[in-house]
DNA sequence: CTCCGCGCTGATTCCTGAATCAACGGCGCG
DNA sequence: CGCGCCGTTGATTCAGGAATCAGCGCGGAG
């Protein structure tokens, strides 16, 4: 298959190319199939390799989905860290993470889609805690909440895991109007002013008082 | 085994009876391995029943799955639908939506944990619309907002859709601390305080401008 | 008491898909 | 120029689960 000459006539394509274009297309089904509906079959088509390659860089099925997720949350909670970490007014930092969540949606709404809508909720999970990965990030969230009430920058009263997952609640709705289609995902507009409304109408619940 | 024993000595059950018995079984597998994971086999043995007679009631997996989602969501819809249509101030029908959601929550977990944290997201939908049953209440919801900001009761300037989609998010994230065991899900007091935070906090970030 | 029918049973069949493995071929090295 | 290494291939094996079906037994009718 035609496909297959850029490994030909380019430069030999590299390890690390072959195990990502594995790793991209696993995002791909998985997507949309979900954890146990993907099929290495179908990964191993998507990525237009030989079933058997798949094995060779990933031991099992459960290891390859294993870094789907790891490789993307890996990166998302990198950049939600760093806007947890800013010296900043709570608000800004809510800001900077709903921000996060929405320019990683611009650049690859299906990897979000996987991550954001699978991730910590799957049942179908295999040996992976993934949702302790969730976890961890909506207990950081938490404990800047808690930070930020003790500077007085957000009422004591309240319980600061539950900003933290209505948080990330919000994000997941406000970005999920898109994946099922009630918004034009494809309204650039539309998009900016769901972060600005999720963005708004969070901090003014969480604020005022 | 001992258990068949209620089919003999009490009167024989009825179809009814069996059948839900068999659907109550699959929505506990169900809400533990999700929808491709679940196997026949486990909601046979879960409902004390005979693999065969699942087949009986059932044409198929797909078909009893469906028949899980379609009961539980049917009656959830119900209950939402009726609370969007009292006459009141929207403040009210929001409180009995979210009131509606927790309680379900309170009676049965499981299914709660299956309808609202599956639902719609699942990629690994079979041949059911279940998306679409969703997006139902989302619309409605909607609609909902819609009269509401022409009652002046609501800030024209909201994405009614977006509304929707952020109660639904903050009510789903609000029991997901609970399922995901970052808050005691035996606290009835927590369960408590938390249902008030999800209104009060979605109700001010909404409503306030 | 006997026979029928209906709900029910679970071993069996068939098939899908995960995981293995023996072999292929291009590339670099001697 | 030939040899061996290693990334690659895909047919094969095997486990497990969906769906089938030939009958079983209990309760009721005659």
């Amino acid at each position: 298959m035609a496909v297959k000459a850029k490994k030909q006539g380019v430069r030999r394509a590299s390890v690390d190319d072959r195990r990502e274009l594995i790793l991209r297309a696993a995002v791909e089904v998985f997507s949309r199939k979900g954890y146990t509906g993907c099929r290495i079959q179908d990964v191993a088509k998507e990525a237009q390799v030989a079933y058997g390659l798949v094995y060779h860089y990933f031991k099992n099925k459960d290891e390859l989905l294993e870094s789907v997720f790891a490789t993307g949350w890996k990166g998302f909670l990198k950049l939600v860290q760093a806007e947890i970490d800013r010296e900043e007014h709570i608000t800004a930092r809510v800001r900077g993470i709903v921000g996060v969540a929405f320019e990683a949606y611009r650049r690859d709404p299906r990897a979000v889609k996987v991550l954001i809508l699978e991730v910590g909720r799957s049942p179908a999970g295999g040996s992976v805690n993934r949702g302790g990965a969730f976890s961890q990030v909506i207990l950081a969230a938490a404990n800047m909440f808690k930070a930020a009430q003790q500077r007085g920058e957000l009422p004591a009263q309240l319980e600061p895991v539950l900003c933290a997952t209505m948080l990330f609640g919000a994000i997941e709705m406000g970005l999920t109007t898109f994946v099922m289609g009630l918004l034009d995902k494809r309204d650039e507009a539309a998009i900016a002013r769901a972060q600005e409304q999720v963005v708004e109408t969070y901090l003014r619940g969480v604020t005022a008082r």
